[in-house]
RNA sequence: UCCGGCGUAGCUCAACCGGUAGAGCGGGUGGCUGUUAACCACUAGGUUGGGGGUUCGAGUCCCUCCGCCGGAGCCA
C-alpha cells in the first residue's frame, strides 16, 4: 500500500493509503474510535469501528494516546460530517510509540510561559503550524520575487569586526587572538560591497540586538532581509520596496490562504495592499501626530505608539520618509535640499504591527562618510574597507531591511512576535 | 534598566473582611456506534514560588529574594 501525505487525500478518494504521523486527539465511544490524525501536511480522522475493523486492529486504536506515533491504513471516504472533507475508515492501525506519560500541553488553555517552555512540543499545536507555514510561504515569496527581477542572493557573515549602526545593542565574543567581534546586527555594509560587484544583491539570514527589550515587537534573534541596489537612488528604492511587499501579500494569500483562514486573519484588509504605498515626509507626520493631540516635538524620534498613530491613517503600509539625520544612521545620504534629513523611509505596517521596513540611500562621497564615522565615534581602521568602497567606482546607491517576524505577526495578524519564529529568543529565554 | 501586575493540583483558574484547599482539563477505572476542546459515573492528585515576620490563626497582611507577564526606552 502507497504512502500518502494529508494533503494528497482529496485527490484519492475511494483509495486505500498508508499514513505515517501522529495522534493529536482521540475519542472514542466504546464501539467506534475517532482518532484526530496529523502528519505535518494537515489534519484528518481516522474511523475505526468495532463492527467493520478486526478485533486487533480495534484493540491497537484503544490503546492509542495524545501524541501517539502511529501508521494508519485504510480507505479514504468524502464525508460532509467533517470539517476537512474526507475522513480515513481505518483497516489497520500501527502504533509505533505510545507515549508512558500524559502529554504536556492539554486541550484547554496555557499560559505563555508553559508554552514557550515545551516550545519544542507546542510547535504541534494548530495554530503554530498554520503560523510557521505562512512564514515558510513569505520566505518563499521573497527568494521568487528576487529570481524573477535577476538580483544575486548573497550570504552576508554572522561575526563581524565593523559596527553596523551603533556601538549599543552588539553581543560582544571573543574571537581567538583577533580580540573582540560582534554578532551581526545588519548585513547591509556587506551587501553595499557585493552590489557594487553584482548591481543588485539581497540577503536572508538571522542578526542579533543586544537590547533588554521587552515588548510585543522585539526579539534578540531576528531574521532580516536586505536588498541593496547600485545606481538606485531615493525613490528608486521605495519603488522596489512596495512591490517587494505587495508580492508577499499576494503570494501568501495564493499560496497559504487556508493557514491565514485558520488562524482567523481577515484576508479582506491584505487584499487592499497593492502597490503604490502612500509616503508621507518626516514633516507630516509630526504634523499629523500634533494633531492627534501627541506633543512630540520636530526632531524627535517615534515610539511604538506613534507609528500605530501614523498607521491607522492608512488601510495599507504607509513610507515615513526624510527623517532628521540626528535620529538615523551614520551612512544615510542627506537630502541635497534640505542637509537636516537624510534620504530614508521607514514603512509602517498596519493595524498597529509597526516598522516593517527600514531603508536609506547611502552616503557615497567618501570625504562625508569619512566625516559621519568621526561624528559619530566609529574607529576609521575598521571600515577601511566600507570606505573604500567610495575610492573607486563610487555611486549613488540605496538599500533597506525587512524584519521577517514582524512581517509573518502582521501578515497571521498575531499579538506578538515570539510566535513567528520557531524557537523565539528573548530577553531571558533561551530554553528551548 | 525603569514602571505596573502575577505566582494555589501536571495545566488553566477559584477560595468574600485573615477562620483551616476547590472546579474544569489532563491521569486511572467503568460506560457509550458519529464524536468535533465529545459526553456520563467513580477515583487518585497540594510544604499555596523560597526565606523571614505580624497574629490565637496566613493562600490572604508586611519585608525580602527568585521566576514570569505587560508596558516604556531602543529598534526590524
Amino acid at each position: 500500500m502507497n504512502w500518502f501525505y494529508v494533503e494528497e487525500l482529496k485527490d484519492h478518494i475511494g483509495e486505500e493509503v498508508e499514513l505515517r504521523g501522529w495522534v493529536w486527539n482521540i475519542r472514542s465511544s466504546g464501539k467506534i474510535h475517532f482518532i484526530q490524525f496529523r502528519d505535518g501536511t494537515g489534519f484528518v480522522q481516522v474511523v475505526v469501528e468495532s463492527s467493520s475493523a478486526r478485533p486487533e486492529v480495534f484493540e491497537s486504536a484503544s490503546k492509542l494516546r495524545i501524541e501517539s506515533s502511529v501508521i494508519v491504513r485504510g480507505k479514504v471516504i468524502e464525508d460532509k460530517r467533517s470539517p476537512y472533507g474526507v475522513e480515513i475508515h481505518a483497516t489497520d492501525v500501527i502504533p509505533i510509540q505510545i507515549p508512558d506519560e500524559p502529554y504536556p500541553i492539554s486541550k484547554k488553555d496555557h499560559g505563555i510561559d508553559f508554552l514557550m517552555s515545551y516550545r519544542h512540543l507546542w510547535l504541534r499545536s494548530r495554530r503554530q503550524f498554520h503560523i510557521l507555514k505562512v512564514r515558510d510561504a513569505i520566505l518563499m515569496a521573497i527568494r521568487h520575487f528576487y529570481k524573477a527581477r535577476n538580483f544575486t542572493l548573497i550570504d552576508t557573515p554572522i561575526f563581524t569586526g565593523a559596527i553596523g549602526e551603533t556601538a549599543e545593542n552588539l553581543f560582544e565574543l571573543d574571537y581567538f587572538d583577533y580580540g573582540k567581534v560582534y554578532l551581526t546586527q545588519t548585513g547591509q555594509l556587506y551587501l553595499e560591497a557585493a552590489c557594487m560587484a553584482f548591481g543588485k544583491v539581497y540577503n536572508l539570514g538571522p542578526t542579533f540586538r543586544a537590547e533588554k527589550s521587552k515588548t510585543r515587537r522585539h526579539l534578540i534573534e531576528f531574521w532580516m532581509h536586505e536588498a541593496e541596489v547600485a545606481y538606485y537612488e531615493h525613490e528608486d528604492n521605495l519603488r522596489l520596496q512596495e512591490e517587494l511587499i505587495s508580492y508577499i501579500v499576494k503570494y501568501v494569500l495564493e499560496n497559504a490562504q487556508d493557514h491565514l483562514l485558520a488562524l482567523g486573519r481577515d484576508t479582506k484588509k491584505l487584499q487592499k495592499v497593492e502597490v503604490p504605498f502612500e509616503r508621507i515626509t518626516y514633516d507630516e507626520a509630526i504634523k499629523l501626530l500634533q494633531k492627534s493631540g501627541s506633543n512630540i516635538q520636530w526632531g524627535d524620534d517615534f515610539g511604538g505608539d506613534e507609528e500605530t498613530v501614523i498607521a491607522s491613517n492608512f488601510e495599507k503600509p504607509v513610507f515615513v520618509t526624510h527623517y532628521p539625520r540626528k535620529v538615523k544612521a551614520f551612512y544615510m545620504q542627506p537630502d541635497p535640499k534640505r542637509p537636516e534629513v537624510v534620504r530614508c523611509a521607514d514603512l509602517l505596517a498596519p493595524e498597529g504591527y509597526g516598522e516593517i521596513i527600514g531603508g536609506s540611500q547611502r552616503i557615497h562621497d567618501y570625504q562625508l562618510l569619512l566625516e559621519r564615522l568621526e561624528e559619530f565615534n566609529l574607529p576609521k581602521e575598521k571600515y577601511q574597507w566600507y570606505l573604500d568602497l567610495r575610492k573607486w567606482g563610487s555611486v549613488p546607491h540605496s538599500g533597506f531591511g525587512l524584519g521577517i517576524e514582524r512581517t509573518v505577526a502582521w501578515i497571521c495578524g498575531l499579538e506578538h512576535i515570539r510566535e513567528a519564529i520557531p524557537f523565539a529568543r528573548t530577553l531571558y529565554r533561551i530554553y528551548p
